[in-house]
DNA sequence: CGTCAGATTGACTAGCATCAAGGACGGTGG
DNA sequence: CCACCGTCCTTGATGCTAGTCAATCTGACG
């Protein structure tokens, strides 16, 4: 079960500055430590919340990712989103909705969990939330439109390797941690496991990239770019 | 070229129950009558903005119907929404970014262009602008993760039944404008103009639709929900 | 060492894209 | 008013991409 491990301080977070506090100035987080929002863990195994439940909490990630899939009736499965910490989700409610996703760790994770009445009262009271959570929302609706270009408008291999490409950035060379399995890997972008493999090996074996544990090293991201978007398709 | 019509009221706006000043009480729209954004008009074949372009302003559209696309290098395009009356566009501004998509009328339409200063001012002193934008990109994000759902896990039959059930909802059974080619049909789904074209005569002969002149009729929305969506797929 | 979940690989197939030809329809100009 | 044109749509033939099915492999773990 999800595991309540005690109870948030804003002035303390380690990871405040990636949250949709960091803007607020110090003074301000002494007026508001009376709010101390639950911090709770939750197993790979368990899920935050389910597509159709009431939202009443949203959530920081603190540790780990987090994975927001929707699921059709017969089973297909798509991966709507991947967290990282200090990502806020779970805010349907503020537009008085239900969760339209539902929300499943891809390891074990810390979360921070905000009651959206309490935090729905600091955002009237300090601009800066507001302020921050909007451009977030903004952020995600354009990362959601970029989504969408990958999903209609690219091939297998454009996909899966401007995905990794993206995973992968900011990190020239180095081992960057994967932990997506190939079923998971291909949820995101519409594929199928098999799919997912073939290419992943294929580019092994031509040298673009290596792989071990669970985590991924582009060994050489001009020769993938140019094997697989040839045309300036990704 | 675009066509600066006047200058917009929101006292006497025929659309503002639509628009992101719903919410305003009257006595706090006669504060505001000085801002008095422009209202624009554009033809079919002009662009509102394109992808790239500094965020200046944003938009409400007051007439007709405006797509927003991406652009890949190679010419592939993807439409991430189509707007309808009442809706807020252009925003990314607000977090500092220049467009992340490219604004084209679908016919002729009138906007109400308002300047990012502005409506930063007018937000940061109404709170219910700030709701309701609020509830807007929320919603924004729902309907983008449903959209990612339609890309990433139907097949084509199944996005283009649900997608027209959805643009006849509210409509049973009676004819809808739909001003969309077979070319946007398809920018919209991730299809072939071909294949939109096939699906929609095969239905056609099967009596699940009419078409007339850009308006279509769903004459028997549930036999094309079990033709197409057997085993619970959309 | 056996078991099990995840990954790989191969063979085959379905689904959709591509290519190509023709049809419908509205607009323009003679 | 009609012939011509261009644009969009339809339909058919063909081929490739990625899905499906199935067998085997790998590595973690008891």
């Amino acid at each position: 079960m999800s595991n309540l491990k005690g109870r948030g301080h804003c002035q303390s977070c380690q990871i405040r500055h990636l949250s949709i506090f960091a803007q607020l100035p110090m003074d301000r987080l002494i007026e508001i430590q009376a709010f101390q929002p639950s911090v709770v863990t939750y197993s790979a195994d368990e899920t935050v919340y389910y597509q159709g439940d009431a939202s009443l909490n949203a959530f920081t990630l603190r540790k780990g990712l987090v994975k927001l899939i929707k699921t059709l009736p017969n089973g297909r499965t798509q991966i709507v989103r991947v967290l990282r910490t200090g990502d806020l989700f779970g805010f349907d409610g503020f537009a008085g909705e239900s969760y339209n996703h539902t929300a499943i760790p891809l390891s074990e994770i810390e979360v921070c969990r905000l009651p959206l009445q309490d935090l729905t009262e600091l955002k009237k009271q300090n601009a800066e939330i507001e302020n921050t959570m909007m451009k977030r929302w903004i952020q995600h609706l354009r990362e959601a439109e970029d989504m969408m270009l990958e999903l209609g408008a690219k091939k297998a291999a454009e996909r899966l390797a401007s995905f990794l490409i993206r995973w992968c950035e900011n990190n020239n060379g180095g081992w960057v941690p994967l932990p997506l399995s190939r079923a998971e890997v291909g949820e995101l972008l519409g594929l199928t496991i098999e799919t997912v493999s073939r290419f992943l090996s294929d580019w092994k074996r031509q040298g673009f990239l290596n792989e071990q544990r669970g985590s991924i090293q582009l060994e050489n991201v001009d020769g993938l770019r140019k094997a697989v978007c040839a045309n300036g398709s990704c």
